[in-house]
DNA sequence: TCGCTATGCTTAACCGGAAAAGTTCACTCC
DNA sequence: GGAGTGAACTTTTCCGGTTAAGCATAGCGA
């Protein structure tokens, strides 16, 4: 089956491309009802223009790029990715824009994926996700002048845009509460260290307890999938003084340290709070639900999408702060027994 | 910054377009001292060829399309197809395909994707999901003569090249371990029907019910969600006579009916047993861990993104039967308390 | 009536590669 | 020595759009 191609649309018009062009891409040049009956006619026969010529000879190649650098086995644990992932969709299909994804080994694979892609032109922008301290993605992305908006933050994000969600606040929120609730000893089983907000936390962690004038207070560094979060659990249980409650960097570990607990043979809550970044669907199906921070990830993809669209338009819109995190106390959070 | 072309290497090296191309093919036609010399230059340069030009000389857009038909939030909550999106990228990369990605609210939107995909080259071909019953999809794609690798069968995907994996003998498998353990009464949470896996499973599962004698069985339909799988176990488990081991056709559901037994006050595996269709991480997390039908999901994506590169190349292959999926034993499934 | 402008279209150049067709030249061979 | 051949390039055309420039025609004011 042959494709229609913008000549059949203007032999069938009797009149040239150029006239087609103009027609369906709403430029002036040509009359109403000319307009009309071109457009009834691309209708009519199927045409859809080709992108590639498109992008040829206009700039854009209407599509950006999401490169992830996520083991396989974590990037389908994690819902957040796949969350992220249908909001960016949402707002880039309502614009017709397409979504090219790349799952790379490593940070340096991915600036290589966007020198190609870059070359190629084959996106004409692109989403960075787990923005690291002094990302070295940044300057590449920069000199490339290739249009990027950075999902994470603030800061360490150089002249790109910036979609970002106040992580130091949340966690500031959840330290409160539990505080509120009796507990002293609190132990965070944190994500991969390096990525920024990873860092942001534990240091608003180390903070905030200090404010709270609590002393035993423990980061344990951890990967996100559910082995990392179950061996810190366990080791976190075991140890002398255990502590009364926990707080994961994501749901898959709070997970995985609910289990732990059980199979211990303590309770969740009486021996033992659990507290989940991320609140996925997961955390009400187990048992006891989980306390957790709650956000709206399609949302987050959405204006990151939004902010990139704008920016490959050629505005500019400076940093968007989105929603910050809030906490939905539930079934895994009670006051520590008295000891 | 300007992206280097392929006239700016022919400049440098001296020789005229033709030749470099030539060169860069790896086409017959420039001496090997040259083509040496224009492969140095190209890298010294970082020259990467225009895909847009590239795709509209030749035929290949050097992408496969995927479009996924599933709400954000069941898409973020199962592994599978985050996993299944791993393997086929993982295909991809290796060749140099992008993938481009599409997420559509209905199979008539997912239709008109195919349609614009096709109308603008976007794509040299596409993985098809989520198969189903005489799916409407099929016949549209082969009207297209669009390349298309279906994931999923046997059978209904028309003249379509398809990879599937035997559903049938997987659950005859589950069913025959529930019965030599002593289930008698045995009840199934199952898919989305209309869904063609659905369909096998549901009949699959009378078919075998009946040959090994058992009479009171149930197949509940849901929707792979936690709260429709949750809604349907509390169904089940409050009914007259109820069953002693539920078989899911998801693990997110199989996670959502542990909890609501252990929330009945029913004990898993000593009044209720479950077993897991799919089984990720998740499935060890949780207490007692899920038995569960195992499969290399990002193999399977593998393996149908290999046969579409084949199908686009021009070398139509057949259908391909993966890997069966087998029965992980955990602590979900034990015999039944006697009556 | 003659310009002048605006409208509505056509023509043609261009984007950056691939590849068919054409050119040059060294070399062989009768 | 002249035809024939093949290697190594160059030139040209083509893919299918966009868009600047060109060109009739109509309308209008002086």
């Amino acid at each position: 089956m042959k494709r229609p191609t913008i000549a059949d649309v203007a032999r069938r018009a009797g009149v040239s491309k150029g006239a087609v062009s103009y027609a369906l891409n709403g430029q002036p040049g040509v009359s109403d009802a000319t307009r009309q009956r071109i457009l009834a006619i691309a209708q009519e026969i199927g045409f859809n223009p080709n992108s590639a010529a498109r992008a040829l000879s206009g700039a854009s190649a209407n599509a950006v790029g999401l490169a992830l650098c996520r083991p396989a086995r974590i990037l389908g644990i994690e819902p957040f990715f796949m969350e992220l992932i249908s909001g960016v969709e949402a707002e880039l299909s309502a614009r017709s824009y397409a979504l090219t994804l790349q799952v790379v080994a490593s940070p340096e694979a991915e600036i290589a994926v966007y020198r190609r892609w870059w070359g190629e032109r084959r996106v004409d922008g692109v989403l960075v996700c787990d923005l690291r301290v002094d990302d070295r993605r940044v300057p590449v992305l920069e000199e490339l002048r290739l249009p990027a908006v950075v999902i994470g933050g603030p800061g360490h994000s150089g002249g790109l845009d910036h979609v970002w969600s106040d992580e130091a606040v949340a966690l500031t929120e959840v330290l409160e509460y539990l505080v509120a609730l009796g507990h002293r000893q609190i132990a965070r089983v944190g994500g991969l260290p390096g990525l920024l907000h990873t860092e942001i936390r534990t240091e608003t962690f180390g903070t905030v307890c200090r404010r709270l004038g609590l002393d035993r207070t423990v980061t344990v560094s951890s990967d996100y999938s559910g082995e990392e979060g179950a061996r810190a659990t366990r080791r976190l249980l075991s140890s002398a003084d255990r502590p009364t409650a926990i707080v994961y960097d994501n749901d898959v570990m709070a997970i995985a340290g609910l289990s732990v607990a059980q199979e211990m043979g303590l309770g969740v809550p009486s021996d033992v709070s659990i507290v989940a970044w991320d609140d996925s669907p997961l955390c009400q199906l187990v048992h006891p639900s989980l306390t957790a921070l709650h956000r709206d990830i399609p949302a987050y993809g959405a204006h990151a999408a939004g902010r990139l669209l704008a920016a490959i338009a050629g505005q500019p819109l400076g940093d968007f702060q989105d929603e910050t995190a809030h906490l939905i106390p539930r079934g895994s959070t009670a006051p520590p027994r008295q000891p």
